[in-house]
DNA sequence: CCGCCCACGC
DNA sequence: GACGTACGTGGGCGGA
């Protein structure tokens, strides 16, 4: 009806609105019809798209009107059976069918000098019978085929498009649904409603509020949760239905208009459910927005229900739900300079591309509570997981304080030491060449300087040049020392050093990582952006990068508390290995424990040879490794290295049986799982390739140690994060690193904060090995050691 | 732009 | 005879 878009200068397809507003407007001066004002109909109508919901739910409307007619349901009952006649379409059907619809002039006429409306009935006229008089014309497609009702659900026509069982000319849907053989928003019945009116955002808060479980995603101009302005948020709590807010550029306007659904935010008893969560609570932060209530994250359920698999929603949509949805690449273009920024997508497409994320989202959640009690995953999930987004959260946006003038000095004296190494090396190999390049090295190495015979090559057809391979060369030529100097210091300067400066903050001048607790597939966290959790420390030079890592001011003090040995103490553990639980109870070096015990001789009288090869199989045991690998990284023959094995399961046998049980358990089962029950699946476990076989089997055994490490650090941390919220301590956790947590500690609670924090880690999980962590002070990371 | 090589952590 | 330690992130190179 393109007339009453002229008419009333409205771009907004919902046209009946504007209709209804006019009657409303219209109406005023006639008895028993109150005036509801265009305006508020409207967004009364844009809220709840459909007169249904619109008259069910718009309890403030009804109550103006109460001061106008006695019987406000009556009232409802009236607009209701209005709507129906004028537009000739079942109320059920949402606000954006009626514009493919044109009103039933003929019965309208009639209710209307049935109920003496004149001025409305003229005005119905002029706009849709397109005449000035009072001469009543049957629109001649009135009669045309009535709009679909046979739909149970919201069932609306996105716009321009035809239903599955309509007319001619729709086949090419019909062909993409076959090639990819997903559904997708193009065949799919959905109502998503754009809401962007003060009240229609109340309206939306209502009914929010009656929700018990919501899910919720945010769109924003870019990827950095924390430097990122809100462009809309969608909500979804049943299926195919879902509403967008948008927000203005104006970041004080948005947050004003946030603040709206501040009670959503903060209820305790509303469910937010939400795919990465964390991410949508640290965009809400910028705007002081805490985001309260329980959580579901489909991402960290799928993580759970299968830790090896990728967990977009792109990916678990088609997966579950059969459903292939608009992809974010074909809405703003492949990432790069040419990306589009959402805020330009057309607010139609971000309503459906939102919306949609938040409709699937809820979906997926159904899928996800079921699975989840099925792999007995719903007590990790509830405990652990979901409570360690609201800690991971507070970390990320806490950050850390770094010293930069320090690291533009260490840069400083690292280009001259490179400079000087550069010259020194291009005159040993007598050319000039890129050190930088393994290729190039190689073939200056191997080819020109030919320091090797059979230099080894890569799959490639590279020589090879990793470190490994230059320390046996190391001992007799000074150029590879030089080169393994030069690698060792354009590592610390190109990946930390001058990095690091790069990713402060300008509004906090701290460093925010991001942990993500999705991709390890034994349960552990990983960092990025920066990676905090590979800052050198083996190295002289490479440690100084931690003196970079400083407390927030002169109040505050880095205090760094590490598990000792936590593995091996779970593998002591769980393999119930009394030797070496009591080696454990009794406080001694495992490692040169071990070394008595393989070696045969009294522990004090342990060589540093002895400790070291001891401590490697002690991981290697951890790992999976073969002989030949242990072999490899000491100094030991093959024969001697695989003699030392055996003496190894000799001495802890039990051990031994409780690698094989791990096998055993998932070649039966399918997958091992942590002492919370956290599983990883190995379907290689039982492939005729022996290498990939053997691959799985190592997986067996360590998957349930790396992660029930991972589970019992994850513990300590919900344990002290809530400790020191509820506690109201200053101090803060800021990072993990597997099995090291740092916290910026005000000096005043430090002692309290230092026994706190080593008791609730000590004691997160109870083994018969106790744990043990050490803590250290200092006033940057490196000190804290 | 992406795969490869290398190197940092636990 | 070959192959053989888990889990990650990131920088630089070099070919497409």
């Amino acid at each position: 009806m393109p007339e009453v878009q002229e008419k009333f200068g409205v771009k907004d397809p919902l046209q009946v609105i504007d209709f209804l507003g006019m009657m409303g407007d219209s109406a005023d001066n006639i008895p028993g019809l109150p005036g509801v004002g265009e305006k508020t109909a409207k967004k009364f109508l844009t809220a709840y798209g459909s007169m249904e919901n619109l008259l069910e739910n718009t309890h403030e409307l009804k109550g103006k009107m109460k001061e106008k007619v006695e019987n406000a349901k009556e009232l409802g009952l009236l607009s209701k059976k209005l709507a129906t006649i004028m537009l000739d379409v079942p109320v059920t059907f949402e606000a954006k069918d009626f514009e493919l619809e044109q009103p039933n002039i003929e019965k309208v006429t009639q209710l209307f000098n049935e109920l003496e409306f004149r001025n409305l009935l003229t005005n119905f006229l002029k706009t849709f019978a397109n005449t000035d008089g009072v001469k009543a014309t049957i629109a001649s497609n009135s009669s045309e085929e009535p709009l679909k009702s046979t739909s149970k659900k919201a069932s609306t026509k996105t716009d321009g498009q035809f239903g599955l069982f309509d007319s001619p000319g729709t086949g090419s849907f019909q062909e993409t649904e076959i090639s990819s053989g997903y559904k997708t928003i193009k065949n799919t019945d959905h109502f998503y409603q754009h809401i962007n009116t003060p009240l229609s955002r109340k309206l939306l808060l209502t009914k929010l509020m009656q929700q018990t479980s919501v899910c919720f995603d945010t769109e924003t101009t870019g990827l950095k949760a924390l430097e990122v302005e809100l462009i809309g948020i969608a909500f979804s709590w049943e299926i195919g239905k879902g509403y967008y807010v948008s927000f203005p550029e104006n970041h004080s306007e948005t947050k004003t208009i946030l603040e709206e659904f501040r009670p959503f935010f903060t209820s305790e008893g509303i469910e937010k459910v939400g795919h990465n969560l964390k991410y949508d609570i640290k965009v809400l932060s910028n705007y002081e927005m805490p985001v309260k209530g329980s959580l579901f994250d489909t991402m960290i359920a799928h993580y759970l229900i299968n830790p090896d698999m990728r967990h977009t929603m792109d990916m678990l949509a088609e997966t579950y739900l059969n459903y292939q949805p608009v992809s974010i690449t074909e809405l703003i273009g492949k990432k790069g300079k040419n990306q589009l920024s959402m805020r330009v997508i057309p607010i139609k497409e971000q309503t459906e591309y939102a919306v949609e994320d938040a409709d699937i989202t809820f979906q997926l959640k159904e899928h996800f509570t079921k699975e989840l009690f099925e792999g007995n995953l719903t007590k990790l999930f509830n405990d652990i997981e979901l409570p360690l987004v609201s800690v991971l959260t507070a970390m990320e946006i806490e950050g850390v304080n770094v010293n930069v003038g320090f690291l533009n000095e260490l840069s400083v004296a690292l280009t001259d030491d490179i400079s000087r190494l550069e010259k020194g090396i291009y005159e040993q190999a007598g050319e000039e060449f890129n050190i930088a390049s393994p290729k190039q090295l190689g073939i200056v190495l191997f080819e020109n300087m030919q320091l090797v015979t059979k230099p080894k090559k890569t799959k490639t057809g590279q020589y090879k040049t990793g470190e490994d391979i230059l320390s046996y060369l190391a001992k007799d030529h000074k150029i590879i020392r030089d080169i393994q100097e030069y690698r060792q210091y354009k590592k610390l300067q190109s990946t930390y050093v001058d990095a690091l400066p790069n990713e402060i903050n300008e509004k906090t001048g701290r460093i925010h990582t991001q942990y993500m607790q999705a991709v390890a597939a034994t349960g552990r966290l990983s960092s990025n952006n920066p990676n905090l959790q590979n800052i050198p420390i083996r190295t002289e030079r490479g440690r100084e990068v931690r003196k970079a890592f400083i407390p927030r001011d002169e109040n505050y003090v880095l205090l760094a508390a590490d598990y000792s040995q936590i593995e091996l103490r779970i593998i002591a553990a769980l393999s119930e290995e009394e030797t070496m639980i009591e080696a454990f109870k009794n406080g001694e070096d495992i490692h040169a424990s071990t070394a008595a015990k393989v070696f045969n001789v009294p522990l004090k009288e342990v060589t540093r040879e002895q400790r070291s090869n001891a401590k490697t199989v002690n991981f290697g045991i951890i790992y999976g490794v073969s002989a030949f690998g242990l072999s490899n990284q000491t100094d030991l023959s093959r024969s001697d290295a695989k003699e030392l094995i055996d003496t190894y399961y000799e001495t802890y046998p039990k051990l031994k049986a409780y690698m094989s049980s791990q096998v055993d358990f998932a070649r039966e089962h399918g997958y091992v799982e942590t002492v919370l029950n956290r599983r990883r699946y190995l379907k290689d476990i039982n492939s005729r390739n022996a290498m990939i076989r053997s691959g799985a089997e190592r997986n067996a055994v360590n998957a349930p140690i790396q992660g029930s490490a991972a589970d019992i650090i994850k513990l300590a941390m919900i344990h002290i994060n809530s400790r020191l919220e509820k506690e109201h301590f200053k101090t803060k956790m800021l990072l993990q690193v597997h099995d090291e947590l740092v916290f910026d500690v005000h000096k005043d609670e430090l002692e309290r904060v230092k026994p706190m924090i080593k008791y609730e880690m000590e004691n997160a999980f109870k083994m018969q090995v106790p744990l043990d962590v050490e803590v250290g002070l200092g006033n940057n990371w490196l000190e804290a050691h």
